[in-house]
DNA sequence: TTCACTGCAAATCATTTGCAAGGCC
DNA sequence: GGCCTTGCAAATGATTTGCAGTGAA
């Protein structure tokens, strides 16, 4: 499942120094491709690291995202999601289960938008929200 | 500035009984196209509502939101912020200083993602970050 | 030894909730 | 009178901050 990913030298590619605790906190995103929360990040740890404190999550996370080394998503309004995939795609949220997927939009294409001259665009999110199939059928 | 723009008929369009409070929360957002947040409206409408609660600011948007007479906005991390105009168009918040600017981007274009069989969409954003040409100017 | 990383406890801040008082039909 | 709206105070919950202890180079 974790095939040929090495969490170690993905670290050492942006420039983060590892440690047990990163190395635990890549792994988790990279198996479980939920666009898990901080707090499911941390819960979902506990087993393997005992002491591991929430600070130390928002810390990592925090710096992750710095090191462009995650996407921060925020599709909910309740907290931030997060995840590795950093190629480009689009996030669809269920309003009734409130599973975030991931949608293969081509975000280039939207590059179209008309920007002001001058303005310089770093960062791309399309959010789309309504129901998943799942939850769509039942009300049928 | 205000123009044609009617609070009361729009709240009753939106089935939503108007107050005093509801009415000025309504033009609040009307004239400031700032994508202002819940409590930027609250301070922002003191001196004319001296006793205006911020839970009712909460309460009224909360209740705006239901009946899609407002848009919330979670390109900001922090506090959502809410848009009156629920035309189709983007969103740019620039990272430096903080600044959500409208962006006339098609969003219906955006349709062409491919959605898995049976998922209802019925919410689209799409948020743009980087740096307004202000920001991107004072860099060079 | 030094300096970065970790983790606990406390602080912060946006938002919600409980509830009592006031106002409108 | 009854119900909806308002607003205060308190609660909640995510995230940050201060700071001391730990560990690795």
């Amino acid at each position: 499942m974790i095939a040929d990913f090495n969490a170690y030298s993905y670290l050492l590619q942006h420039d983060i120094k590892p440690s047990v605790q990163r190395l635990a906190i890549v792994n988790y995103l990279y198996e479980h491709r939920t666009h898990p929360t901080a707090d499911e990040i941390y819960e979902g740890l506990l087993d393997e690291i005992p002491t591991l404190s929430k600070t130390t999550v928002y810390n990592t996370l925090n710096l992750f995202q710095q090191q462009a080394a995650v996407l921060a998503l925020t599709i909910d309004d309740k907290n931030v999601r997060f995840d590795i995939d950093t190629s480009d795609h689009a996030h669809f949220k269920c309003l009734n289960c409130g599973k975030v997927f991931d949608v293969p939009a081509v975000l280039n294409s939207v590059t179209s938008v008309t920007l002001e001259q001058g303005f310089l665009v770093t960062e791309k999110h399309l959010y789309l929200k309504g129901y998943c199939s799942s939850c769509n059928n039942l009300s049928k």
